[in-house]
DNA sequence: GGCCTGCATTGATGTCTATCGATGTTTCTT
DNA sequence: AAGAAACATCGATAGACATCAATGCAGGCC
């Protein structure tokens, strides 16, 4: 699988000092708003939802995906490519199917990045 | 000024359970998507910003928004009705000036949805 | 090897959206 | 009332996006 995910919510440095701590100059408001454009469709939000309920840790095949929607395969296979290149999940091929997992802490940290009282550390 | 704001991270009904706590149903994601489309633009990420950095009841005229991009005013004007119709925003004439706020825990709601362990409460 | 299944990629198409100039509306000032 | 200033709305346009059918590719099975 391709590594082209963007590291805006990436890992620990914290992407930015939060939505209300300070105006946000050009380069952190185009980075977060592709992770937000990419959650601002409704097939990708629960598709999201999909494989985020597994939890911490949890998978989710392809397979499983496809058929709760009324859209076609390469349609969904294209919005599991938007997530992933907003660096919200990630997966992996084993055998014929596809697993996909929410990167951890990234929903996490763009909990904190939008609440105002900025009390999100890095959630292990 | 004209009420046709969202509900959906609306006021303490809590939209929903969260993004990892069960799948969305349809109607969910629909409004949902709303918002986080909303905030998926770099200039309306960044007048979020602009506008949630005064604080909770700050308020920011327009006419400290417009020059804060290299955009007409007329596709300012557009971007803050887009906010205001996610129910992000509002807003108030107050003489010649107009001023724009943060609705009222949208923000920390939003958070809260987000967040997979759950712990955001009405915020208040 | 040959075939089938699961998923990704490609190319085409209709729809949405960001942006602008022009114009309308409200309010203040003189 | 007339003019000016601050925003909103309108109409047009170029670019982006969601969607599909067709095709490609990898892995399992015979």
């Amino acid at each position: 699988m391709s590594k082209q995910e963007l590291e805006v919510i990436g890992q620990d440095a914290a992407c930015c000092p939060g939505l209300s701590a300070a105006p946000l100059d050009e380069d952190q408001a185009a980075d977060l708003a592709k992770v937000f454009k990419a959650l601002g469709d409704p097939v990708r939000l629960r598709l999201m939802s999909l494989i985020a309920s597994r939890g911490a840790g949890g998978e989710v095949c392809v397979c499983e995906l496809t058929p709760a929607f009324d859209l076609s395969q390469p349609t969904i296979s294209h919005h599991l490519k938007l997530l992933r290149q907003a660096g919200l999940i990630d997966c992996e091929r084993r055998g014929t199917w596809v697993y996909y997992w929410v990167l951890p802490g990234v929903l996490d940290r763009l909990a904190g990045f939008l609440a105002t009282s900025q009390t999100a550390g890095t959630g292990a």
